[in-house]
DNA sequence: ACCTGAACACCGTTCAAGT
DNA sequence: ACCTGAACACCGTTCAAGT
């Protein structure tokens, strides 16, 4: 009679992915605000006193919720290149602008607790920093290939995938921290904000 | 007898500069966690009730914080850019690059609370507001007088800033927010990033 | 006008106790 | 092993009261 256990005496199998869940949901509703254990647990259906059977603290469940967010902002960033033909370089770095810079805009509050370095230590979470490196990777992947077929100037790959990383950062945190207002209202404006830039960095690289 | 009023009934004449000046203090010593309204009141040797006398809410001390951060990075971007040859773009853009960068290294936390428009509605802030767009005035007056002496492409100058902007505000905050250590471990690498940088922008938009 | 002290609601964390 | 309930320290905010 225990094959349909819809009742477990402990309400979860898996209670640290639900908290982690309505970390998510928290977040993306009401903000850092309402990232509150409390309420996660209580969403989650479990006493306040609960998460810390899987978390070590707030910070941890936060470094949980935030590898959570490296996944699906990576995941998006692959997919959309994998849209584009691999050889074009251009189209490469405008998808992978337009999948960094919407994942921004539609998870404000999530990307910026993932970029929080200064909160979370992530040296102390090494799934976090495993996951927040994939990032990067992509930048990287995308460089040395317009470096190997003659689109972008040779030199350490590093150094180029930091400005490229940077500028799509750059744009993508200003604009939900609401700092270019004028300039970025509307879906419109937005695009050509991130083709604007990709041009610029394509040309600055060498591109053309 | 009152010509010396060393020791006041009431413990300031000017509270309100000093919450902010403990706030700043506070912030810088211990990070956003450090930045509690009580302790801030303590440091001010006020009660925690009498910051209310001034500020309307926490948020409002922090609105106050982040104006004078950017007074000061303001100030910072000024004087370093009054240093190079008028017109001198390359080097103008080199010391409004060096300035932000090093600013938000100095200042992490503050940088971090100044950006956090999500947190705090800057709308609501008039005073707050003003001084955040003195910023994008800088980086619009250097891609201006780029474009007037041919330097710099043409195109609406709004667009360019916002992309000169993004590029530096993307470096800074992936510094400190700790996102890239490996290539900018150390004062050298920081600034052959921010040489990097603005040599890639200076060429994508048009300059030598 | 400006500040204090007590009070309230709420949060992160701990811990003895339960199954 | 996993969860609960009470308890502690602390914070943001309010308010009646003091000068």
């Amino acid at each position: 009679m225990r094959n349909h256990e819809e009742q477990r005496s402990y309400h979860h199998g898996d209670l640290r992915n639900a908290l982690i869940r309505a970390g998510l949901e928290l977040l993306a509703e009401g903000g850092a605000a309402a990232l509150d254990l409390r309420k996660v647990a209580r969403k989650a259906g479990v006493s306040h006193a609960a998460p810390y059977r899987h978390f070590a603290d707030k910070q941890a469940l936060i470094a949980a919720i935030n590898e959570e967010g490296y996944y699906r902002l990576v995941e998006r960033m692959r997919a959309a290149r994998a849209q584009e033909p691999n050889d074009d370089i251009f189209a490469q770095l405008l998808a992978i602008a337009l999948a960094y810079i919407h994942f921004a805009i539609e998870n404000p509050w999530l990307m910026r607790e993932m970029f929080s370095g200064l909160t979370v230590e992530r040296e102390s979470y090494p799934d976090l920093y495993e996951a927040s490196k994939q990032v990067f990777k992509q930048y990287v992947e995308v460089i040395t290939r317009g470096q190997q077929q003659g689109s972008i100037i040779q030199g350490e790959v590093g150094g180029l995938a930091g400005v490229l990383w940077s500028l799509l950062h750059g744009v993508a945190m200003l604009i939900i921290e609401n700092q270019m207002s004028p300039y970025v209202e509307g879906p419109e404006k937005i695009e050509h904000m991130a083709l604007l830039s990709v041009q610029t960095l394509y040309r600055g690289m060498g591109g053309r």
